[in-house]
DNA sequence: CGAAGGGCTATACGGTTATGTAATCGACTG
DNA sequence: CAGTCGATTACATAACCGTATAGCCCTTCG
């Protein structure tokens, strides 16, 4: 048993509060087909029938927690995502123990089949395309949902890499030093186009072309001779 | 039992194959948890039995997957790689099946634990930092090892979050339509700077204030009063 | 021919899982 | 006081899991 998220003492908290805490911190680090029911409930200090009866199911538990978690983030993060979008690097620079288990548990939910996180996502998307609307003056692109998509799937996948990204840089990026130099990083990268606008016209020039084109052909590269010895004589 | 991963017809691979090639499959569309091995053997249309006789444990069967895809995706990705680091958008646009399930396998193997996923990734970061110190005439960074951990992981983290795009897109990207729509929106993405120099700068100039500081506090935002309603007098 | 080895199946084993259920306890109310 | 309700535990159930194993069949080689 752990420290609480912040907030109470975990002997002041109700069993209920207990459970799904420890369900959102095991469910964060272990997917939804990881984490047990039995070890949810020890971790609370329950018995895995009360999380039954307070629950019904393992889904319904992880229903809880999307909702759970979304009602807390969307509360420190509204005024955030409403002014900026998902274009303010500053937004990350909260080191809450409830903002960071937050991040944690939705980085987790977007590859475990979550409703709560996908919902997330379609409206992190339309909101990205709403301040397009209103702030892209410089017209960026031509597609602002394929544009917006690609932001909101590169933030978050940002978040959904994190153990990589730490490892790469030697720190949490889910703690203070980790994070601020993400941030630094981030950035560098927001504030450089990495493609000239030359380059953007000509790869676009090929993709119109490839549009009014068959779709790329399923040619296997070097598929000449390949895989013949690897498929049928591999021998153990 | 489905179609092959190109290449030779069902019938004609060795079982031990077919097991690898649906494993592969299924590692990518459930996990290396949710994927059993019964379910393995059934889509490769063989006994669990031989699954154990030929790769022994569930692990070592994922480290074999790891390790044959990877070499797979290496082939075809090494010159795109050293070329052009991972800022050419034009190196998605390969729509083989091979490739495609490489993307989809790798993308879940990156928040699964597969040490094959977590050491590409590290390989990416060094590769973009060695095409960064070759190319960055703009000094676009002061932290390279960070911008290239930020540039991978957005890039991949893109690939990982491929149900959620190709949702929001209302097309496969890993499909020829949703595709060509993506890079369209990746082009954009890259050939346009989201931060100006000056916000740029500014933030800059707050991040080094805030390491000469202590860390951030971990004070909740909007603490007061928040939270004992919710998690002391919850009832059913 | 027999022996060896590889491919393969069917089944067993021990453990684990989510879900279901009966019983107990304490607090509250009429 | 008895009854009700909520919180909680202990245990049961059916199914499933990864791993282990014995045995059969076929091919190759000496």
């Amino acid at each position: 048993m752990t420290h609480p998220v912040g907030g109470p003492a975990f002997e002041d908290l109700t069993a209920r509060a207990r459970i799904r805490d420890a369900a959102l911190r095991l469910f964060a680090e272990r997917g939804i087909e990881g984490a047990t029911i039995r070890d949810i409930a020890k971790e609370a200090g329950v018995s895995s029938g009360l999380v039954r009866h307070h629950f019904g199911s393992k889904h319904a538990l992880r229903d809880a927690c999307d909702a759970y978690m979304l009602e807390r983030l969307m509360r420190i993060k509204e005024d955030a995502v409403l002014k900026g979008g998902m274009a303010d690097p500053g937004m990350l620079l909260n080191l809450h123990p409830t903002v960071l288990l937050g991040y944690r548990y939705f980085a987790r939910a977007m590859v475990d089949g979550s409703p709560g996180a996908a919902s997330t996502f379609d409206d992190m998307v339309r909101l990205t395309q709403e301040w397009l609307a209103a702030n892209d003056k410089d017209h960026v692109t031509a597609d602002p949902q394929g544009y917006a998509a690609v932001l909101v799937a590169m933030q978050s996948g940002l978040l959904v890499m994190h153990d990589h990204v730490s490892r790469a840089l030697g720190a949490d990026i889910l703690g203070p030093e980790g994070n601020l130099r993400l941030i630094g990083a981030i950035v560098d990268f927001y504030s450089h186009a990495l493609l000239s606008p030359e380059l953007a016209a000509q790869a676009h020039a090929a993709l119109d072309q490839l549009r009014a084109q068959q779709p790329p052909t399923a040619a296997e590269p070097g598929s000449a001779g390949e895989g013949a010895g690897d498929d049928r004589g591999d021998s153990r």
